[in-house]
DNA sequence: ATGTGTCTACCGACCGGTCGGTAGTACGAT
DNA sequence: ATCGTACTACCGACCGGTCGGTAGACACAT
């Protein structure tokens, strides 16, 4: 076939491709089959061929989301651990994940406010062994003396927190600052902001 | 004439509380007027008699919660005005309000995330003044030397940011943290932690 | 006091439209 | 001939909104 096999054009890959825009942009309820299959270029009977069902299809795109996301910090959580500079290095790839994948970051938002219980029951069991392998990366970096002592989870909410608001608020601050706050040049100053704030709250000589 | 009617429980005050929450708990999409008048003990039609559309009743909710909180913030803002104290002081007010009313959280989040076109032209036209007076304020306390040197408008984003995240995500975190997120108790370590933070990391002489 | 008109608050019934999902069919490639 | 993929046609459920109508309170002229 002249087709390269790992395109990632087959139609069912286009349906999750469309579907992770479209539940990120409007969430569950707000998406209709016919929007995803309208996009992707078929009718909805032919999409539910390749999904048996809406959620289904839902449930595949948070799962594919999630191994990414997963994927990267694990990787970034290797190599060389010391003190702040480790830190910054895990703030920053994951930071650079969520810029690249507003997506996904809008979709996160919507299944946390809809409840999903997708993600508070499954999801979470994923998240947490990297949330607490975290935690306690920080907590033996504040016993050994190299951070400013914090409740160590409630560290990692707010710095998280802190982007994750600006990217899935960014239409909401589009009125409140001057310039687009979904612009690349803005995503820095943001990202490297919220790293100089933790940076500075959490450092013990200056 | 007859009515009374300051008496705060008059069918349409019913209606807007109900309102408030249903959408805060389920979004502008996710929330039928079906819903809102079983719940309100009336049927739909009826509702509609007191509110010309659904759409008018959101826009009323809306207003009606953005009234509370700037006239909260306003309040706060008055009094002797010095450094950090008062920094303090308005975080507190507003975090505060926001776990009073977690329904508002909630709402502006689903409004922020659709990317709703009436808080995003009209309400941020409110929520403006208020953004840069805060932003002002926190310029001229670093200009005195009474505060580390930020970009002030970032600053006021991550603290609100952080609070924002953990009182609309809170379903999400139960599963990564032990406790209850949502609980009084939670909330007021997470307050003080945030306030803690960004205490640290704005202060010049530690 | 009695009728008359007007107002508010509410109701059941119904409308056009969209939703997710199903059944049966056509067609090209293997 | 079979299988995978796509289609048209259809379903019941639900949506926001409109319609005509009813019950009761009130003001007022007689």
């Amino acid at each position: 076939m002249a087709l390269p096999v790992g395109s990632g054009s087959s139609t069912k890959e286009l349906i999750l491709a469309v579907a992770l825009r479209r539940f990120g942009d409007h969430g569950f309820a707000g998406t209709s089959l016919n929007d995803i299959a309208d996009e992707v270029g078929i009718r909805r009977p032919s999409l539910l061929h390749h999904f048996p069902s809406k959620e289904a299809l839902y449930r595949a795109v948070l799962f594919d989301s999630f191994a990414d996301w997963t994927g990267l910090v694990e990787q970034a959580i290797e190599g060389p651990r010391q003190g702040w500079p480790q830190v910054e290095r895990m703030l920053r790839a994951a930071f650079t994940f969520f810029e690249d994948h507003p997506e996904f970051v809008r979709l996160v938002r919507w299944e946390a406010l809809e409840g999903g219980p997708i993600l508070r029951d499954e999801l979470s069991v994923l998240l947490k062994p990297l949330f607490d392998r975290g935690a306690d990366f920080l907590e033996r970096e504040m016993d050994a003396g190299r951070l400013r002592r914090y409740d160590a989870r409630q560290l990692l909410l707010t710095g998280y927190g802190a982007v994750l608001s600006y990217l899935s608020d960014g239409q909401l601050m589009t009125g409140l600052l001057d310039t687009d706050p979904l612009s690349p040049e803005a995503l820095a100053i943001r990202r490297e902001h919220v790293i100089d704030v933790l940076r500075t709250a959490v450092a013990l000589d200056h």
